[in-house]
DNA sequence: CGGACAAGCTGA
DNA sequence: CAGCTTGTCCGG
């Protein structure tokens, strides 16, 4: 029998061939499977990878990305249901399949990482399938309005445009958003990505005046900002400049990746599943064969293993780091205090620059002092029987607060007096910010000090205070400091994390860029031959980073191995250890600091992918016993 | 995730 | 043993 055109109509139906199925992920963490549907003749053509869609799951009906198109159902054919609604397009195709990479890299649910790569709210669907239209060649290469170009600049750039994997290292004060610029690529679009807000939106107005179209990608803005730049985003042809969410930005013809100042830690995310700007442009980049850059002052070991180092010449570099004044606290007598008579002279002769002469408005001369230690003190000794002053109810040290005296483990309070002998004198052996802003102001008579609690919310200023002293926080927001000073550099170096040079090294380059180029920076230490602060001093960061890479490779650390935080209930971890265990290479160690139900350890393996393959082995079982929180390279341990 | 349904606990 | 809680399974 020959083909017959003419098939009874019930044959048409059931044929499979005409029926368009497609596999749609539904927007529920839990459930990490595909689910096949039929896409009714009606949307065929907005209906795509990537596109949002609503469908009927068990009775409900619920968002969900289609995830693979034109698929052999794996379930009968008359079990399947048409999808109820097309809400929004979505993220391309290249961003689907990067969600299913980074949900392996991270241990954690695909659809976090497809949120991440979905605009805020709905987009018309189909409104960005034809939006990509042929690319507007990017003309005028230099800004008009362009001043005398810094040789070396020039010389650094001309050569990070070489690279296609690399490194650009360029000192803290140097002119950054010109030479973020260069790494720009021609045609195409490029994903800066840039941890500091404000350094993001001047270098979007950078390129936007040098006639590049740049995006500012906010995760603060309005839902409604943040779709319509995502929209354009998805055109092509654009500069998108954000925050870490910018690695998922939708640029269908992306031809560099730019990552900024990586050993930022905001390139991190926090929440689990704890992804990395870095390593997604960096996967990204690989499979579009995209350029990839990280651009640095300070750049860390894992940047280092993404190709060549171009750097400045060691003039360049050295003038760019300006003057690291490190006062050696061990000629000082004990007692002194947290402010040594070199800093309190530097203090005194900021400060009184500070004030206006003669009606005269003077530059602002700022003075930063950084003391990572919050509260009043955090360990306190009893002046009559010497005890140090612990906690009665754990033994731990107790810290001093304005209420009185606070357990850092278990949160005990109690009056300010020492538990053996009664006494009230108690003297603080570490005293925190609060205090030593007190000290600040008996010092300085006459001059205002503030104390800078915690972090500051991105709206509110800093007070309006000549001095400031706080956390690191204070770094965040104050540019254009006379001086900065570290009241207690060795806590910095000798932190016991893997991570510690390297955080204090990028310490000193915040420091740096507040101080600009002609304010002091200064260091009080008992260790003024570290390695960190020769590096600073010498404007050379590859004495830090070569020393950490050395030490990371003899005991496995990142990135020369891989590691992962596990931390939930207790019989989660059971199970994971008794999943692990079956998995040659990975080293289970729980954590002892353990409170009720709850517990902690750490997952090691010689390699990222071989961790990330025994924790997608492992992990379901385990988070079938309980509620797991995994931190796939956890920057702090 | 959240509904369905099954297996376990309680009190009369 | 009804009525309720708690646990496990599974979705097109």
């Amino acid at each position: 029998m020959t083909a017959n055109p003419a098939h009874t109509a019930e044959s048409a139906v059931k044929n499979s061939d005409a029926l368009r199925v497609c596999r749609v992920l539904p927007d529920l963490p839990a459930v990490e499977r595909g689910f096949d549907y039929l896409v009714p003749d009606a949307w065929a053509g907005v209906v795509g990878v990537g596109s949002i869609v609503r469908v009927a799951l068990r009775g409900r009906r619920v968002r969900g990305w289609v995830i693979e198109d034109a698929v052999v159902p794996e379930a009968p054919l008359d079990r399947l249901q048409p999808l109820l609604k097309v809400s929004s397009d979505g993220p391309p195709a290249e961003l689907v399949e990067l969600s299913a990479w980074a949900a392996w890299r991270w241990a954690g649910p695909r659809v976090a990482f497809l949120r991440a790569a979905s605009p805020p709210n709905n987009v018309t669907p189909g409104t960005c399938g034809q939006a990509r239209g042929p690319t507007a060649p990017s003309e005028r290469e230099k800004p008009a309005d362009d001043p005398a170009d810094d040789p070396d600049v020039e010389a650094l750039a001309m050569r990070g445009r070489e690279l296609t994997h690399g490194v650009v290292r360029w000192p803290p004060a140097a002119r950054w958003a010109e030479l973020l610029r260069r790494l720009v690529a021609p045609d195409g679009s490029t994903v800066v990505v840039i941890p500091d807000a404000v350094r993001a939106e001047a270098l979007a107005r950078h390129l936007n005046r040098s006639g590049r179209r740049a995006l500012l990608v906010r995760g603060d803005d309005p839902g409604a900002v943040r779709t319509a730049a995502w929209v354009e985003a998805s055109a092509g042809n654009c500069v998108v400049v954000g925050g870490r969410l910018a690695a998922w930005a939708p640029v269908p013809d992306a031809r560099a990746f730019v990552l900024v100042d990586d050993a930022d830690e905001a390139l991190k995310d926090e929440r689990a599943p704890t992804w990395h700007a870095r390593e997604v442009a960096a996967e990204r980049a690989a499979r579009g064969g995209a350029r990839l850059t990280v651009a640095s002052p300070a750049p860390t070991v894992e940047a280092l293993q993404i190709g060549v180092v171009v750097a400045p010449s060691r003039v360049t570099e050295r003038r760019g780091w300006g003057r690291l004044m490190v006062v050696d606290r061990r000629e000082e007598a004990p007692g002194m205090g947290m402010f040594s008579p070199e800093l309190t002279e530097l203090l005194r002769r900021t400060v009184a620059r500070a004030a206006p002469q003669s009606g005269q408005q003077a530059p602002s001369q700022r003075a930063l002092c950084v003391l990572n230690r919050k509260g009043r003190a955090r360990l306190l000794r009893c002046d009559a029987c010497r005890e140090l002053v612990r906690c009665e109810a754990c033994g731990a040290a107790v810290g001093e607060e304005t209420r009185g005296l606070v357990c850092r483990v278990c949160a005990t309070e109690r009056p300010r007096v020492c538990a053996h002998c009664a006494s009230t004198v108690l003297r603080r052996l570490r005293p925190g910010v609060q205090r030593v802003a007190e000290e600040a102001a008996a010092l300085l008579p006459r001059v205002a000090v503030a104390e800078i609690a915690g972090a500051p919310a991105p709206a509110t200023e800093l007070p309006d205070a000549p001095v400031l002293v706080g956390t690191e926080a204070v770094l965040h927001r104050a540019g254009d400091a006379g001086l900065v000073a570290f009241l207690d550099f060795d806590q910095e170096l000798l932190a016991p994390r893997f991570r510690a040079p390297e955080e204090a090294l990028w310490l000193l380059v915040r420091a740096r860029r507040a101080a600009g180029s002609r304010g002091v920076v200064l260091v009080q230490t008992h260790l003024p031959d570290h390695e960190v602060i020769a590096s600073a001093r010498e404007g050379d960061p590859q004495v830090v980073t070569e020393a950490d890479a050395a030490r990371r490779r003899q005991l496995g650390l990142p990135p020369f191995g891989a590691m992962a935080l596990v931390e939930g209930e207790a019989k989660a971890l059971a199970a994971l250890r008794v999943e692990l265990s079956a998995i040659p290479g990975v080293a289970f160690s729980e954590v002892p600091g353990t409170l009720q139900g709850r517990a902690k350890a750490i997952v090691r393996s010689p390699s990222a992918d071989h961790l990330c393959d025994a924790l997608a082995a492992a992990a379901p079982a385990a988070r079938a016993a309980g509620r797991l929180r995994i931190e796939v390279d956890p920057l702090r341990l």
